[in-house]
RNA sequence: GCGCCCGUAGCUCAAUUGGAUAGAGCACCAGACUACGGAUCUGGGGGUUAGGAGUUCGAAUCUUCUCGGGCGCGCCA
């Protein structure tokens, strides 16, 4: 009984039953017990009486009022009063309540897992950055919320593997060769300048930054001059394409798994699109498809409203899309007879299919909002319909200083590095508060309140609330010894003198986190989770604040200690609920401040 | 023109996924430190949830219309 909610749930439909006979399973399955929203209220409250009043053809007040008569007899509920529409308020006996205490010190920072997910393997793949470059802040958010909802998912129970997408195989890859090349030239000594050389390469000189002076560098090392002309100008592709594109793309995502891992994020799986176009797997695919009847050569209508210039219509390999619920059918092959990255991509989540997931969730900026439909019918029609696609759209992120929009420019090499970003606040904070807001939300990051050290930054709000929890435990280790205080000797410790009102907050703070896991993972929101962090770091600070006032009620009590092992109880309870929470978010929870 | 996302206090955001009197922080006003770390805490003012209509015991949440913002719209990835 790790779980008090589910458990008083429980309670709840067993009593429910010798009131409603007759209940329905469908209606069983809506009931809830919920934190009570006011602690005037009691500890909990349940929707029972409401959601099958309908069915049982009775007056929610009138079942409510025999639920909570029925409920008053249970063991662990002290009070059960009807109240508003129909609500049924509980409060629990605090032994009850308070039982939570030693469960959670027992569970470590286990407390919280839970069952939802049931086993099911899923494949959570995030960021997915194009290896053209270092890793930027519109990278940031993606790498941030998919990792912490990974962590958040396998914590309620699912399989979780994470993964990374590697899209090494389109033109912008042929175009960063071509980049690498000219630093490779430069190296061995080019008469070129840079603006001859940008007039030789088809579509002009992409990513001019310096970052690939060292990839140059590498180049001219292990190859001398043996990738270029004679005259050290630019020599024919053929000569040197596939050995610098492949260098520079290793040398690229040895830099973003840098970057990623300065965010604290590892990812399990990084598969190559230019892997799968090379074994043939998407032309394997398509031929499948075809197989089933959903792959026809065709002619798309124009878009409505706004026509492309240069539209004409066109008979193409088409992908019967609009069979699982797309608007219309998706073309697999460009006019040159290659493949479409849609193509490559069906291939890509066909993969995933085959490699076992029944679940796939992308998480996706919001400018791939309108790629959605396609993925979720390319899954449908792979699968057969056994697995299913979710995608988690992340809105762009605007960074500002003190209130200042912080220009992002384009121009290669001036825009602001999620190196920068994570040198300047700090992995933590980073990470911490991209996850104050909806995923689907836009959002503002403020450099100066990031770095604020003061209640409007969460991060060090909840850290600071750790941190005391931790100096309390040390000096209760000075003044009673270690043994006393290990978590294992305090889920031993009789807790009867815990009657405060701050301290049944923090200690009906504690028992919802399961349900808070819970909740936050089938609604694949891992924002929720630092909501809850902060709320729970809130209950705390005002807590120790007690002691401000009036020293017998701070924690440590030389002369009385049963109290104060009780109250450790519930400071030692405190910091494990956080630092389980933090692991979700993927932040550290600290021992002191600086 | 069509599709998707969004609109909540002056600002940045929540709201237990349809629940009770819509909550926090910042800012503003008034308070609390001989400290288990005041990087904290207590109190106050501030709202027609963009607007209208509908669905029901009950709507910020669901449906619909209007207004406003963002993103996308065949052979880019």
């Amino acid at each position: 009984m790790t779980d008090l909610f589910a458990a008083l749930r429980a309670r709840v439909l067993h009593t429910l039953q010798q009131v409603l006979p007759d209940l329905t399973e469908e209606a069983a399955s809506r009931v809830e017990v919920s934190p009570a929203r006011d602690p005037a209220h009691g500890d909990m409250a349940t929707n029972a009486a409401m959601v099958t009043a309908k069915a049982a053809r009775r007056k929610p007040a009138e079942i409510a009022a025999a639920l909570a008569d029925a409920l008053r007899a249970a063991p662990e509920i002290a009070e059960a009063t009807p109240a508003g529409p129909g609500f049924v308020n509980l409060r629990l006996r605090p032994d009850a309540l308070r039982a939570v205490l030693p469960a959670i010190l027992r569970a470590g920072e286990a407390y919280g897992d839970g069952s939802a997910g049931a086993g099911q393997k899923v494949n959570v793949e995030y960021v997915s950055a194009n290896p053209t470059g270092p890793m930027h802040i519109g990278h940031c958010r993606g790498a941030v919320v998919g990792d912490a909802l990974a962590n958040l998912l396998a914590k309620a129970g699912y399989a979780v593997t994470k993964e990374y997408y590697i899209n090494d195989a389109g033109a912008q890859v042929t175009a960063l060769a071509w980049a690498a090349y000219w630093r490779y030239l430069q190296a061995i000594g080019t008469p070129l300048t840079e603006d001859e050389y940008a007039n030789t390469v088809p579509g002009g000189l992409q990513y001019r930054g310096d970052y690939l002076v060292p990839v140059g560098n590498e180049l001219a090392a292990r190859h001398g001059a043996a990738l270029a002309s004679a005259t050290k100008t630019a020599a024919p592709p053929d000569v040197w394409l596939a050995t610098v594109r492949d260098h520079t793309i290793a040398a690229m995502m040895r830099s973003v798994r840098e970057d990623l891992a300065a965010l604290g994020v590892v990812q399990d799986v990084f598969t190559s699109e230019r892997g799968l176009v090379e074994t043939g797997a998407a032309d394997t695919l398509i031929e499948r498809l075809r197989g089933d009847g959903l792959i026809y050569e065709g002619v798309l209508e124009p878009p409505k409203g706004k026509t492309p210039d240069d539209w004409e219509p066109r008979p193409q390999t088409l992908f019967r899309a609009t069979r699982f619920g797309d608007d219309v059918d998706r073309p697999l092959r460009k006019s040159d007879g290659s493949n479409t990255y849609f193509a490559n991509d069906i291939a890509y989540h066909a993969d995933k299919v085959e490699r076992g997931f029944t679940l796939l969730i992308d998480v996706l900026g919001a400018d791939h909002g309108g790629y959605v439909s396609r993925l979720k019918a390319a899954v449908a029609a792979v699968s057969h319909g056994t697995t299913a696609l979710e995608a988690v759209l992340c809105q762009i992120v605007h960074v500002v200083r003190g209130g200042v929009p912080v220009r992002m420019s384009k121009r290669a090499g001036s825009y602001v590095t999620l190196r920068d970003l994570i040198d300047e606040v700090g992995k933590d904070a980073v990470r911490f508060t991209m996850l104050t807001r909806k995923a689907d939300a836009q959002m503002e990051f403020d450099l100066d309140a990031v770095i604020a050290q003061t209640r409007d930054n969460p991060v060090f709000y909840v850290q600071y609330a750790h941190a005391r929890c931790r100096s309390v435990l040390r000096a209760a280790a000075e003044m009673l010894g270690a043994a006393a205080i290990a978590d294992a000797a305090l889920a031993e410790v009789g807790l009867e003198s815990l009657t405060a009102e701050p301290e049944l907050a923090v200690i009906r703070r504690l028992s919802v986190w399961p349900r808070t896991v819970e909740g936050a993972a089938l609604a694949r929101e891992p924002h929720r989770i630092a909501f809850f962090l902060y709320d729970l770091a809130a209950d705390f600070h005002m807590l120790w604040n007690r002691g401000k006032d009036d020293a017998a009620l701070r924690f440590l009590q030389p002369d009385r200690r049963e109290e104060t092992l009780a109250r450790l109880v519930l400071v030692a309870a405190t910091a494990t609920v956080i630092r389980s929470g933090l692991a979700v978010m993927g932040a550290a929870p600290v021992e002191e401040m600086r």
